[in-house]
DNA sequence: CCCGTTTAATATGTCTGACAACTTTCTGAT
DNA sequence: ATCAGAAAGTTGTCAGACATATTAAACGGG
């Protein structure tokens, strides 16, 4: 049961620092999958910190950073002179994206739909916001890629720099931190999908350069409404295009 | 409030943090925040444990738990003997909202900003593609709602079952997942608000059902830019009146 | 003067013990 | 049987110690 194999990390303790990972994490991580597995419900009490040391072999200190992690990835809950209380699933707080499967059409349009959402309301408060300072990065992100562009090379790097300059010159950290999750997620794909169709995006790439030239200059005349249509117009073309490369 | 902070030692832990929450969550809200805001680059060695503890007149305990979170989070990592250093932004694993202070109107501004921007969105598709049963699940919350208010109750739980609903009407898990861990971030600060000035927000009660049958209308005939003005009316409205509890 | 080695200073990782603050349980008097 | 108060248990924080890994400084040979 639980309590045998918990009792197994600990007396396997320093094969676990041999493998690179620390205590806490492994700690942390074993809890954390007899939470996912069901091993321990929702609003049940885990052993005290006392007990979890002799269990796991390890001090009070590493028992409780590993709490500390779970309780931040809202699995657990900690009550002062109580006890450390397993969540509600509906409680836990970190929004993570899935991968997305490149086979996966529906997939990445459901994915596109969200990023086309932020981006868009991230540009028009950028056109809004923007200082001298901002400007100056979008612009430099876009010579960037019409320089790339000249070598013929895609300049993956300078469109994704030219897209955060963007979310960056909102100065919203929230939208900086959600913009960076979404594209993280999607950029292996995209990048991919371009690769994979080098040639017809390379015929393409002009009118990309296009659709970024309007954003910068709504952004740069300040013109929120037009910034947010240039965008869309953007991610929408940017969508199709991806949409036809994965056909293939 | 509660100074249980301040122990037989005196001024030696000056007010650098002091909250209802607990040492740990403090510091690694406070070191995320200044990381997101950018004024600790990625690549940057934060200071060292000894320092931090100085920094924030706290022990190196409260420290290190503080440290294991950010570093489950993804947000910096640590390496033996050397220091804790800034991840990447594109090595951050997940996006979670920082809280909100209910003090600072600043932060809970920026917050409804992406809030906003995501529920509207959200409404539009869902005025899109609401089945027979989405409308009767979001109905079902606003009828509940209304039977909340006439027995003199604020009905929160309803208020947000209705906006939940119209965000499952979108079919998009991404959306899904996304709101409703704003909301989650959201929430607390809301339904205190209310709570406090519950007299003031029951006059007001009325007009927010009256925004609600509104989007509710616009979705059940299909209308998405409809919807979409109504939804921002509504969020805007709802931030405005939020905004006149926290002034006090 | 340069370069590789050794040494010292730092930094994180873990352990131990202690006390405060809070909750729950037990106890004893009424 | 009830309820206030004591006792035990639990989390939160502090302090100091040592092991281990990295970095910077000191040193000596070329």
């Amino acid at each position: 049961m639980t309590l045998t194999s918990m009792t197994a990390l600990g007396d396997h303790r320093h094969a676990a620092i041999e493998s690179g990972r620390h205590l806490p994490d492994e700690i942390a991580a074993t809890i954390n999958a007899q939470v996912q597995r069901g091993e321990r419900q929702p609003g049940e009490r885990l052993p005290s910190e006392r007990e979890l040391c002799e269990l796991f072999g390890v001090s009070r200190s590493v028992v409780r950073e590993a709490l500390s992690q779970l309780k931040s990835d809202g699995i657990i809950e900690t009550r002062r002179g109580s006890g450390a209380y397993v969540l509600e699933r509906d409680q836990r707080q970190s929004f993570r994206m899935q991968d997305v499967a490149i086979e996966e059409r529906d997939s990445l349009a459901l994915v596109m739909e969200l990023i086309v959402t932020v981006e868009v309301a991230a540009t028009r408060l950028s056109a809004m916001r923007r200082t001298p300072e901002d400007l100056k990065m979008i612009r430099r992100a876009l010579i960037g890629m019409e320089y790339e562009i000249a070598n013929d090379r895609l300049g993956d790097e300078q469109d994704f720099a030219f897209h955060q300059a963007i979310v960056e010159a909102t100065h919203n950290p929230h939208f900086i931190a959600l913009s960076s999750h979404l594209e993280q997620g999607a950029r292996r794909v995209i990048r991919q999908a371009r690769t994979n169709t080098r040639s017809r995006h390379m015929d393409m790439i002009e009118a990309v350069q296009e659709e970024h030239e309007a954003i910068f200059n709504a952004i740069k005349a300040g013109d929120p409404d037009a910034a947010a249509r240039a965008a869309e117009n953007h991610l929408k073309n940017a969508a199709q295009r991806l949409d036809m490369y994965l056909k293939k």
